[in-house]
DNA sequence: ATCCCGAGGG
DNA sequence: CCCTCTGGAT
């Protein structure tokens, strides 16, 4: 079974219908407390990542402060939010990075983020659209799942379900529409125990008309 | 036992 | 492709 693109649009239409004006659930002032942000939230809820960047922000919230404030503060402060090793460590150099060759700013560049330690693919196309407002879709786990779930963009890798989605949806929408599959998953279509009793989706979705009405 | 807005290394 | 890194929540 396939989804048409008939039903794609219809999927689209309802989930902006539902998750309209839905933003990041990070809290941040400036472009570097988001780059940082996202760098944290790998492996862990948004809502750890908040606890932590408020403390951690309070007093450290430039690249510069954060060097002063070193590797093993750094690992104190983001110790509960899992992988804290490798992220301070790449958090560092990342900053010092961004200090010599930035100027202390975040670039608005996909290659010149890619190179910074810690910011992959996914932390790159967040960072592109939310702060400089580049069409791009960010494909962490919860639209991973929901794409492929739904149907929307059926693919084993990120990039590839990047590029269906990208066929898929029309550019304008494109950052929006990322937001919109994340709060899904998070609220709804959720990795363990999908709520399809309360989903406006399911007479679209493939998994759930594959499944005999219960989504896997 | 599995998942959370992944990335880097082998 | 695979594996590792990691604490907290369910």
């Amino acid at each position: 079974m396939r989804i048409t693109k008939a039903a794609k649009q219809e999927m689209l239409a309802i989930l902006e219908e539902w998750y309209r004006g839905m933003e990041t659930a990070l809290h941040y002032t400036t472009p570097f407390e988001l780059l940082i942000a996202v760098i944290l939230s790998a492996q862990c809820t948004d809502e750890r990542v908040n606890i932590i960047t408020a403390r951690l922000f309070a007093q450290y919230n430039s690249p510069d402060k954060i060097l002063e404030l070193g590797q093993a503060g750094l690992e104190e402060q983001i110790r509960d939010c899992g992988l804290f090793r490798g992220k301070a460590r790449n958090i560092i150099a990342t900053c010092d990075i961004l200090c010599r060759k930035y100027g202390g700013e975040v670039p608005a560049d996909f290659e010149a983020l890619t190179e910074l330690p810690g910011v992959g693919r996914k932390t790159a196309n967040v960072v592109l659209s939310q702060l400089f407002h580049v069409p791009a879709i960010a494909v962490d786990t919860h639209v991973f799942r929901v794409a492929n779930r739904l149907g929307l963009a059926k693919g084993e890798t990120p990039l590839a379900v990047e590029q269906g989605l990208m066929k898929a949806i029309p550019r304008e929408q494109w950052s929006a529409a990322h937001h919109w599959l994340i709060w899904h998953g998070r609220k709804v279509c959720k990795a363990r125990k999908p709520e399809c009793g309360n989903c406006r989706l399911t007479a679209l979705c493939l998994a759930f008309n594959t499944n005999k009405k219960t989504a896997p």
